[in-house]
Order: C-alpha cells, then sequence, then structure tokens
DNA sequence: GCTATAATTCGCCACATGACGAAACATAAG
DNA sequence: CTTATGTTTCGTCATGTGGCGAATTATAGC
C-alpha cells in the first residue's frame, strides 16, 4: 500500500531538515531559540546580518518544521516547537546542543543575547535603523 | 582557558556532519551501510553513479567521520564507526534511520543490495567496465 | 618489470545557495 | 486615510556543491 507514484515522501523530509541544519546562520538561530522565542529583529541584532537574510534562514528553518512563528502585530516571533510538535526533531536538537558545548560563536550568542532581550523590540529596531 | 584564536572548533565539526548529511546520495550510502561494510564498487552499482563521484562522497562523510574505511587489496570498504569511534553520531543515525522508515529510496536500495552482495566485488567491477 | 584493475584526484561545467538592497506587504500610530 | 515601521518577497550577484570523464595512484597478477 501507499507506493504509486510516492517516490520517497519520508527522504523529501528528511533532507529539508538536514540541508536546513547545513549552515552556520541557522544553527546558531536554533541554538539562540533554546532558551524561550525571540523575535525577528533580536535575531537580526545578534547574527549581525541583513533582516532579509534572516527572514529567508528563518523560513527555510519554518519549511522544516525547527521553528514555529507567532505574528504578535507588528512583531514576528520565533521558537522551537513544544511537545508533541518537537517530538520528531527533539533527539536533533539534543545532539546540536551536546556538540556545541563550549562552541566560542554560540557562547558569543548566548552572551550578546543576554543583552539584546534586555531591550524592547522597538528600541532595538530603532537602534539598528540608526546604524545606515 | 582555551580561547585564544580557537575559533569554534566544535561549530566546524559540527557543521561537517549536518552538511555531510545535507545530500541524498550520501544518506542513501549511510542507510545502505546499516546492515555491514561494502566494498566502493557495490555502492557506487546501487547508486548508478560515477566511481569518481562516489569515491568524493565517502570521502566527505569520512571527514564528517560518519564512516570509517579498511583497504583490503585493490579493494575499499566502508563502514559505520562501531563502539566508541561511533559514539558521538549514534544519535543522529538512529534519527535518520526513524524518519526513513518505508522510505521508497532506501528500500529500493536495500533490494538491490541484497542482489549486489551475492556477487563477488571482482565479478561486479567487471560487469561495470562491460557497460561502456 | 609490465599489464590490468579498483579507487582516488583533478579539471571542468551546470546548478544550488547565501548574501544584499529595493520593493512589497501588513499592521500600528497619527 | 496617511504615515511609519517590522517583516517578507524579489532580483541579482558571488560562491559553493554535485556531477562527469580523464588522468593518477596503488595493488594484484602475469
Amino acid at each position: 500500500m501507499t507506493k504509486h507514484k510516492m517516490k520517497s515522501d519520508a527522504m523529501r523530509a528528511t533532507l529539508r531538515v538536514t540541508k536546513a541544519l547545513a549552515d552556520l546562520q541557522r544553527v546558531r538561530i536554533l541554538m539562540m531559540l533554546q532558551p524561550g522565542e525571540l523575535c525577528v529583529c533580536q535575531i537580526v541584532e545578534v547574527l549581525a546580518l541583513a533582516p532579509s537574510t534572516v527572514s529567508k534562514h528563518l523560513s527555510i528553518l519554518s519549511s522544516a518544521a525547527l521553528v514555529e512563528m507567532r505574528k504578535e502585530g507588528r512583531w514576528a516571533y520565533y521558537r522551537l516547537p513544544a511537545g508533541t510538535n518537537g517530538a520528531h526533531i527533539r533527539p536533533l536538537m539534543k545532539w546540536l546542543g551536546n556538540t556545541l558545548k563550549n562552541d566560542g560563536t554560540i557562547e558569543q550568542d548566548a552572551g550578546k543575547l543576554k543583552h539584546v532581550v534586555s531591550c524592547e523590540p522597538g528600541n532595538l529596531c530603532r537602534r539598528q535603523r540608526k546604524r545606515d
């Protein structure tokens, strides 16, 4: 059963996930989200990339079901999928967390995050605009 | 300690692994190796790719420590790292196996493998040469 | 030593991917 | 309604990646 023309649906989903994990910036995002949800501008601040670039990364992570999104007003908050939704990829996240223990980049990102989360998103984006 | 200029060694290793997993052919190879070691020409036979291409894939998997190699005469046998060597990536392989349960491509590969392993490597390569 | 052969390395090409800025979109504020 | 602003989409470009065949390497057999 479920044979004709299904052409490896599982493989497609699997590769969406592994490809999503095969990029430095996306791994940094996932690790940043471990403590809790973040809005796009906060991620932009830590990664120091163009908003459009970060948005693209988030959409790739989203397609792989590695993150979930929530809109609140003008802001978009991203988080790791909780509960049943995240069950499938939980082992991967655990592996990621283990292999990246003590990684310099991740530690620095966590440091920056501490400062970033203490600001209102609004102030943050205003600051980003100033820099042009 | 271990700070100055180490520039995220863990991250480099992690990305070597995730990038290695982010390709259809390499995932097929890893799944093929679950039952046991295979020589290059057997893998070539199943994937139906040029030997040079398969060799490249195997070297990428090797750099990521996802496979080990053993030379016997003219033949090179590849296998999943066993015991302590494979401990780090075991969770990943387990996840891969789970998500690819019932995948069409993987099932077909397993089918081809049954026929391929029943031949001597020598005969196999002879057959491949014939096809030019 | 020479030939045959399994595997790898190299050079090349087509295509995928990540980066940016500009433009478009959606929602809050005036 | 109009403006301001956070995010996304689109177009473009530079770089990375996967594929092959030719050349190279290493080992078995004559």
